[in-house]
Formats: structure tokens, sequence, C-alpha cells
DNA sequence: CCAACTACCTGTTAGC
DNA sequence: TGCTAACAGGTAGTTG
């Protein structure tokens, strides 16, 4: 499940492994990984070769390698994506569905078990922003992202507050695990609609989003299993200090009582009922 | 225009 | 034992 703090720590893993470098060949496996790029896998492989990898960037999850000539090759992780830097004698990875041969003589492999995730080339607008990537708003980590403008649009809306969190063109990066830790330190209920928060109970909240986010990277990120790992097939160790997601039936570490699970949008939230009290009226 | 719902996927686990 | 169903969930497209 990468969110913010494990996209960062693929690409940072990618700029020391993949930047400077060329592509010598590119390959892609399927129709559905590069289903974003309109004129196919074909036409990406043909564009990529030769192609200089200039830098690896970043905005919420959404990840792209910028090329010269001032384009971009997009990568989204999805639920289950990985860059893996491999040598070309090691084995194809189960799920393997694009493979980059670089000056280096290694390997870049998208390796992707869910297919959620995919590649695409893009023109990089005067920002340096790929075209797709255009909609999503700036992530905490963004040194120009402006927690209060965030909180001004969330506050004008009656949505609950963890669809907001969720909403990448408000704030990006923030996935279901940092929503529902972000919401445990804020002692906020997930349901709480946006216009019944001031607004610097707004800004505190992406503040605490934007200090889990920053702790989870410092361990490498969170993971449950082995599908979210960085370039070299690590996990992070985040998953250890998590309060509240997945941990339903397990005592608060603030009050004690035990954290429940709800279903939420086809999927679930994760808070402490004492902690977090649900809002007088909700639907 | 905005909000909410659903399709897209596969591997693992729980339940019968 | 073997089958089925539930679950994990980010994004884009559709529906209301």
């Amino acid at each position: 499940m990468p969110e913010l703090p494990e996209v960062e720590v693929v690409r940072r893993g990618l700029a020391t492994h993949a930047a400077g470098r060329v592509i010598e060949v590119a390959e892609f496996r399927g129709l559905r990984v590069a289903r974003r790029h309109e004129a196919g896998p074909e036409d990406l492989t043909a564009r990529l070769r030769g192609r200089l990898i200039e830098s690896a960037q970043r905005r919420g999850k959404y990840l792209w390698l910028a090329l010269d000539g001032g384009e971009g090759l997009i990568v989204h992780l999805g639920m289950s994506g990985q860059m893996l830097v491999s040598d070309p004698d090691q084995p194809d990875q189960r799920h393997l569905h694009a493979r980059f041969r670089l000056s280096d003589g290694r390997e870049i492999r998208f390796v992707d078990q869910r297919t959620f995730g995919g590649l695409a080339l893009a023109t990089l607008d005067w920002d340096g922003i790929p075209e797709p990537v255009r909609h999503i708003g700036r992530d905490p980590f963004d040194p120009k992202f402006d927690a209060r403008a965030a909180a001004a649009r969330m506050v004008t809306s009656s949505s609950g507050v963890k669809r907001l969190l969720l909403n990448q063109t408000i704030v990006s990066g923030i996935g279901n695990i940092y929503a529902d830790e972000s919401l445990w330190r804020a002692q906020i209920h997930p349901e709480k609609p946006g216009d019944r928060h001031t607004k610097p109970a707004i800004v505190r909240l992406l503040g605490h989003a934007a200090d889990v986010m920053n702790a989870a990277l410092e361990e490498g990120g969170t993971s449950f299993d082995a599908l979210y790992v960085n370039v070299n097939g690590q996990s992070g160790y985040f998953d250890r200090r998590l309060a509240a997601y997945g941990q339903q039936g397990i005592p608060c570490p603030r009050c004690g009582t035990p954290i429940v699970r709800e279903s939420f949008m086809n999927r679930s939230s994760h808070f402490c009922p004492r902690c977090q009290p649900k809002p007088r009226t909700s639907s």
C-alpha cells in the first residue's frame, strides 16, 4: 500500500540508481502496464530507447523519471507496484511487467501483482510537472505545500474529513493508512464533516499528517507483507508504530479503549471510539 | 459542478 | 480437503 513515505523511499532509490544513466532498452509485457500511454507499449519502447534519465521526481503518489527532451516517464505504483534494481542475470520476478536496461549495465524492473500501477510517457510543463499529474495537489513534503489553503477548501465541504484527506486534488500522498493515523493523532472522527471544523483545526490535522508521514519515512515506510519494498527489495518498519490502522481490538495507546474498525467507502476506517468521538449529527 | 459509487486486479485468509 | 467469499485499496470514469 504505497503512500507518500513509501513512494518517496522509491524515488530516492531511483535518484541513486537510475538518474544519470541512459535507457538502452525498454521492454513492456502485455497491454495493461502502459494502458495510460495512449500510443501503446510499442511506441513507448521506441521513444524511450537512448533517453537520458536526468532525475527522479515525485508529487504525491506519482513518480516520474525526468528525461532529456522535456518529457517524463510517469510511474504509478498503484496498490502493489515495485521498482526494483536488478542485475540482468537475475531471473524474472513474478508479475514482471516492464524492464529498463540502463547504461551502467543494471536493470530497473517494474513488478506489480495487482496491476493497479502503470507507466506512461508525457510532456513536462513549465513547472516540470507531467500533464497527467497536473490535477494532483501538492503533498505535505512539498516546500510549497500550503496547509492553510488546503484547510480553506476542506472547511467548505460537508463531506467527511477522512474523505477530504484522501482527495488527492486537495492534498496528495495520503492514503488509508496515514489518513487513519493522522485522524487518530488529531483526535478527530473520520466522518466529522469538513464544514464542522475550524480552519486551524484542519491545519493541525494536516500537521499531524506531515508528522506521521515523516516518521514513517525515517523508518523506511510501512509494510505489512512483501508487497511494498524499496528498490533493493527491502521492507520498511513503520507498521510497528501504527496506533490505529489495522489495530482493531487492540487498546488505544492514548486511553486504552479498544480501537474499532468500521466499513468506509468499500474499505475500512480504524479509530478510537473514545478519543475520536462520533460527531453529534452524522449519517 | 460536486459528491458518491464502482470497476479494475490477484494473492491470502477465513469460513463452511 | 476443497471450495467460495471476503479483504486489501488508488485512481479514473460513471452515475446521481
